[in-house]
DNA sequence: ACAAAAGTGTTATGGGTACACCCATGC
DNA sequence: GCATGGGTGTACCCATAACACTTTTGT
């Protein structure tokens, strides 16, 4: 904000320097599916990139705050609302988008997995889910923005808890060690992990039990109101 | 990025729907000063809050990207190239800025203690350094701004290393304790600190020493070339 | 009774933290 | 020789990592 006299900008207070860019908002939506971590991409109907898979996004309204038009584009694209949502990082090349200026700010979302499989809101048929680990070719720097994305999941899913939002309000231990698996990509210890997420009281035992096919496991929610808190003091990697 | 139809934006390939915010950067320039750590603030020639302090920042030229743009603010306000810059966050509340609709992509600055007392480049009259914990009323949401690039810089202090940046080309690890202390606001072990940091390998020693009140200390170099790597499993707070 | 997944404890190791004294120089 | 800051080692504790068997249910 805030334009103010400067070699460059010596004009009146009210207009900024020159013609304005455009500012666009795209949302990286992340979900467990089929034991897989996916993402839902949005087939484009127009040039530049017609018919290549894109993130779902869309221009920031005059009067809406990003993260509102963030969450419109979920809810538009998804229908879902009240899900974790944060915001990711601002790309702004000049050339990033061919036709004219546009600034991405980029936002991630977290859906909780196997409620509904939510197969797009309004126009269904062009939005599908992918895999992170094998991507369609992507319009403009998407695929940079998701593995900018993938990146900061993965390391906050080490640090806080964003994890619990990938998995339904009820849910297994070894739900939710497959979970951070799929994320992380790689195998955990069932006996380190149980007892590392059980001692930091983030979960009560809700009581009822999950039947499968074998002996049938207990459930837990998370407790949203348990403040998680970071002691580490590290100094270095 | 990429508008695309949608029940809200169903209109022609080539146009965002509404009329454009405006983007403005804005740079919080830290540096440690007098054995406090500073920000860099320029007081306002024109309304709103004509007279208040500010963090330095401008419009974003049509054909220059972010990080450009930031970097053109900083050296307009300092005069210094090649620091270290970061992006912070945007932030868009509609109502931030009283005149119009302004979009502020942030980004903070570190710059080398001591060097140069850069007293701002052009309207040096206008800018001075204020220690982050005795700021005067600011401009906007700017407060919340360098809160926030306060919070970012601890924290990654603990976990990379950009605390060098804040420091010049040789240092003694007395310094370098300090200027941690100074950020983090908190005592450390000299004995620990010392163990921590050498046996990370990311000094070397220059072999000069630095004459002072009692024993002179050995310089150290910061060393770009040695990657850092995080190796920690935490899985939680 | 057997297949399938849930659940459970111990040990070894490494990193973090706490802590006090000698060393080299200038005056 | 004394004041000033530089430089060094050890012991305890806790968190992490590695590792295998028993329990409960359905069929």
């Amino acid at each position: 904000m805030s334009e103010r006299p400067s070699s460059s900008s010596s004009n009146p207070p009210n207009t900024p320097s020159q013609e304005h860019p455009a500012v666009a908002v795209d949302v990286v939506i992340f979900m467990i599916r089929e034991g897989r971590l996916q993402v839902l991409l949005v087939k484009r109907r127009y040039p530049p990139f017609e018919g290549r898979w894109a993130i779902p996004g869309g221009f920031v309204h005059i009067d809406e705050s990003l993260e509102d038009a963030a969450r419109r584009e979920l809810r538009e694209e998804t229908g879902v609302e009240d899900v974790y949502l944060e915001q990711l990082y601002t790309f702004g090349r000049p050339d990033r988008d061919p036709r004219m200026r546009v600034i991405s700010v980029t936002y991630f979302a977290l859906l909780p997995a196997g409620e509904i499989d939510v197969r797009a809101g309004d126009d269904a048929a062009d939005a599908r889910w992918f895999p992170v680990d094998d991507l369609p070719p992507l319009a403009f720097d998407h695929r940079e923005i998701i593995e900018y994305a993938l990146t900061r999941l993965r390391y906050k899913l080490e640090y806080t808890d964003v994890g619990f939002q990938l998995l339904p309000a009820e849910f297994t231990l070894t739900e939710l060690q497959r979970a951070y698996e799929i994320v992380l990509g790689e195998q955990l210890d069932k006996r380190n992990f149980r007892r590392k997420i059980l001692q930091s009281r983030i979960l009560r035992e809700t009581g009822r039990l999950r039947a499968g096919e074998g002996r049938p496991a207990r459930l837990y929610e998370y407790r949203s109101d348990v403040r998680l808190q970071v002691k580490a003091r590290r100094l270095f990697p």
